[in-house]
DNA sequence: ACGTATACTCTCCTTTGGGAAGTAGGCACC
DNA sequence: GGTGCCTACTTCCCAAAGGAGAGTATACGT
């Protein structure tokens, strides 16, 4: 899809593969919203996560985090308190990411107005 | 979150949920893959538009196509000729989407690696 | 009369995800 | 010294989403 001149980015079918698995893994709901949480925030606890994200059950978020951390998006921090004590920051790999989707998120912005209108007009329509 | 200097962009409770809204449609595995494919080939049939995508279900290219329809994304042109003959066109709209979610396929291109290498570090540490 | 071609739609079954309750364990309080 | 609280999960149960495959409509070619 990408060809560089000097051959490194080639577009094998064992590279479309990894890529298409990582867009089906990243282009997921709790996914980008965590990611949007911790880059608004920085580094953040579990629960102050879960009320920053909001409408995430406690199991998909720890699903959802578990991943984004096995995936290199994010570290986590446990301290060995009690009450247990465990908090989340991007890596910079997880930053990169962020700022890829930034282009979606205003994307969002500029047309959520125009998703609107289309839905009105498609109702009308029948 | 993005305030411009004339006012026009306030980031209000209504405006955060409607974008919420978009990004939850939009942050979807089939609809980014569908994007792609009709970026990549122009206007298609259903059929044809099933095996680029790959591995969709038909349940789920129809409902999938249904909805980008109703947001605006996809234009949907039925001949009514029989067998019959659909073709799927990306709107502007949907080309807008299309060029915003392009920063995440280039992310993935170049990280997919990374990505890899941070799942066996993983899997190291235990 | 029968097979074919196309874009679905329907049914059945597996997987995913939400909601709520349970868990560990030290510490403050009564 | 028993009780309850605090936090980050985990588990259980049920509803919803999604995949696989068969069925549908209809005209045309053989």
């Amino acid at each position: 899809m990408v060809l560089s001149p000097d051959g490194t980015k080639q577009s094998t079918p064992e590279i479309d593969a990894l890529v298409r698995e990582t867009i089906e893994r990243v282009a997921d709901k709790w996914t980008m919203l965590i990611l949007e949480a911790l880059e608004e925030h920085g580094t953040v606890r579990f629960t102050r996560l879960g009320e920053l994200v909001g409408g995430v059950s406690q199991k998909m978020l720890t699903k959802t985090l578990r991943q984004m951390e096995y995936d290199g998006l994010v570290t986590r921090t446990v301290h060995p308190v009690i009450p247990p004590h465990v908090d989340y920051t991007l890596t910079e790999l997880g930053h990169s990411l962020g700022a890829a989707f930034c282009g979606v998120w205003q994307w969002a912005e500029k047309y959520h107005d125009a998703i609107t209108a289309s839905r009105a007009a498609f109702s009308r329509r029948g």
